[in-house]
DNA sequence: GCGTTCAAGCAAAACGATTTGCAAAAGGTA
DNA sequence: TACCTTTTGCAAATCGTTTTGCTTGAACGC
């Protein structure tokens, strides 16, 4: 015969399968002693209660789902992946903490692909404005936490990735040189974007200088970026910072910079969002802001299980982005002793 | 009242509920007419099958676990990820293709905590030698996948990452420059790790040179590896080139052959094993192996099910690792005109 | 007209747990 | 003793499918 059953260990225990059950789950109370016998009879016979059958008769899932609204395959490629991938890794580890596990979820393709999936609720990782993935699931009744908020779905529930004082803080620092600075979002409308090109609206204003802002389709990746900022420097050769959120576009930058024989700061103060390996690894080494994304993903997984009534964990306070300068903006003037030259220490 | 059920549907087409359940899984003949009528009727009243039930009926689980036997969070960190994360984006996507779904597994801690997980299947990502990821899935009776051999345990089945190959192919590159050749591996009994350090012993036996190879432990990171290798640079000065399959460990060296002023590649060649972010953004650029982890990831994901017995598609043949060679380890008398000398246009 | 076969569909038994309402035993009070 | 309350445990219903026999009725050969 096969694995024991619940029916197996309460016969074998001399009581009910409601008492086996009860002892386990605690609903209701049993004899300390009999429990105790339950237990260690279970141990001894190899009994494990079937998650199939739990579910069937509790209707939950045990697993949520993580998804990103922009294709693993696109251009914007490794990079996008770490962004992806570094939220991927901290919430497997928030959820399977929490007793739940966390199934990757890959751009939905043919619609139907994703009938296979049973979850409880799904994470979408910066969703763009009419995101379909969004739909997919509000079809299905699946509850959503966003990681950003989602543009025209103020009725959602999301972990803020402060991308305001995120755009604030990259502007500050970059129009702090005195620099004429240009900016370059993407295409996808994306808090994120949507956010920063405000933040750097309101700067202009602010100043009188006048604006240089451009949105290149992530899906170009780099060379797009590269293309794009090199006729943006042609075009506007009096431009002495940029600020490129997307670091796959600043990588971009940094080679167009090259083509065009500029020197990055000395030339061309540049500054990029999601820290990631390769805002480190760039050379120069690019600066950046520290979201800490291993908290927002565990947020995002507490703040999931809050909505799905289970596991009633506080999501605690989000610490503030901080900015991480690296010598691809360092002012031109000063020396490139600003905190954390190297970029590559931390690593 | 809830979702409509099988029932419903069946009452609502005026046939059993058997007759419905045949018409969608073709398990048994319906008739053309009645099934259409079905179908029709299921997209009318917005029916969706139950997957809870499905799997307490059929006992399969719809999902398929990736696991790394190697901590997340552990100090070879971000570039690990890239490496396990590059894998689980493949077989997300080629998991979802087949109509499954993949659970991102993070490490065991507390024993229990995977407990939650319920898969069909599990890939273990470079086990080591008996490690604790392979005797839980075991007792459990879950069907395992390695990606890379499990060393001591030829029961299990494995996608080949050729490591012995691949060690051959670095080997070659750096023995071939007359250089004095030192090797540097993982402490964890990886297969790669012992398939690397056979075919360096060989060639040691073969070229009559003096060995000069050293393990570290995978825990130190970047760090450790610096620190052992400028020990082993200063013990051993001769040491002209270096192979270290690790690339977090492989930029470790490059730390430290910059605080003892020798040049990559005019003084020290160096070469590492995954052409990641890591190998590609270094200064300067690494000389890696493009083991195709994409493809790798793609045919654990179907050696795992037709193991399963589920969708025996065919897994196709692996095409065989790549040299990517790179600034770090041109020979120091050639010029740099090396193929792909910079190792960025590609990212 | 009689057996045989086949197609199409149905009723009911699983799958293995949770949960509800009820019963027996135990204890407390009047 | 009678009555009420609490504790402890049980039997049976339920979750929504899949799957196994079993019934029809029709077609077929003879």
């Amino acid at each position: 015969m096969g694995k024991p059953t619940i029916t197996d260990l309460a016969r074998a225990a001399g009581v009910s399968v409601t008492t086996v059950s009860h002892a386990f789950s605690g609903r209701r109370h049993v004899e300390p002693e009999t429990r105790r016998r339950i237990e260690a009879l279970a141990e001894e016979i190899g009994y494990r209660p079937n998650h199939r059958a739990q579910r069937l008769r509790t209707g939950r899932a045990g697993s949520i789902a993580l998804v990103s609204s922009m294709p693993f395959a696109v251009a914007a490629g490794p990079s996008r992946l770490g962004f992806l991938m570094e939220i991927a890794a901290a919430a497997a580890v928030t959820a399977f903490s929490r007793g739940i596990s966390l199934c990757l979820v890959p751009p939905l393709g043919p619609r139907d692909s994703l009938e296979a999936l049973e979850v409880d609720g799904a994470i979408v990782v910066e969703p763009e404005r009419d995101d379909p993935v969004l739909d997919f699931f509000s079809d299905r009744g699946v509850n959503i936490v966003c990681i950003g908020r989602a543009p025209g779905r103020d009725d959602l529930p999301f972990v803020d990735l402060q991308s305001g004082a995120t755009a604030r803080l990259l502007l500050d620092h970059l129009f702090s040189g005195n620099s004429n600075v240009g900016l370059i979002t993407g295409q996808q409308r994306r808090n994120s974007y949507i956010e920063m090109e405000a933040a750097y609206a309101a700067r202009i204003e602010e100043t009188g200088a006048s604006p240089t802002a451009i949105r290149i389709d992530e899906n170009g990746g780099e060379q797009a970026a590269a293309e794009a900022a090199e006729r943006l420097l042609r075009a506007e050769p009096s431009i002495s910072a940029l600020c490129v959120p997307v670091d796959a576009f600043a990588t971009g930058v940094l080679d167009a910079a090259r083509a065009l024989g500029r020197r990055v700061p000395e030339d061309l103060r540049l500054a990029t969002r999601y820290d990631g390996m390769r805002a480190k690894l760039a050379t120069p080494p690019l600066t950046a802001v520290d979201l800490h994304l291993d908290h927002v993903a565990a947020a995002a997984v507490d703040l999931l299980l809050a909505h799905l009534g289970d596991g009633a964990t506080t999501p605690q306070a989000l610490a503030p982005p901080t900015l991480v300068v690296r010598p691809s903006s360092t002012a031109s003037k000063r020396s490139n002793s600003a905190r954390s030259p190297d970029g590559r220490s931390r690593a």
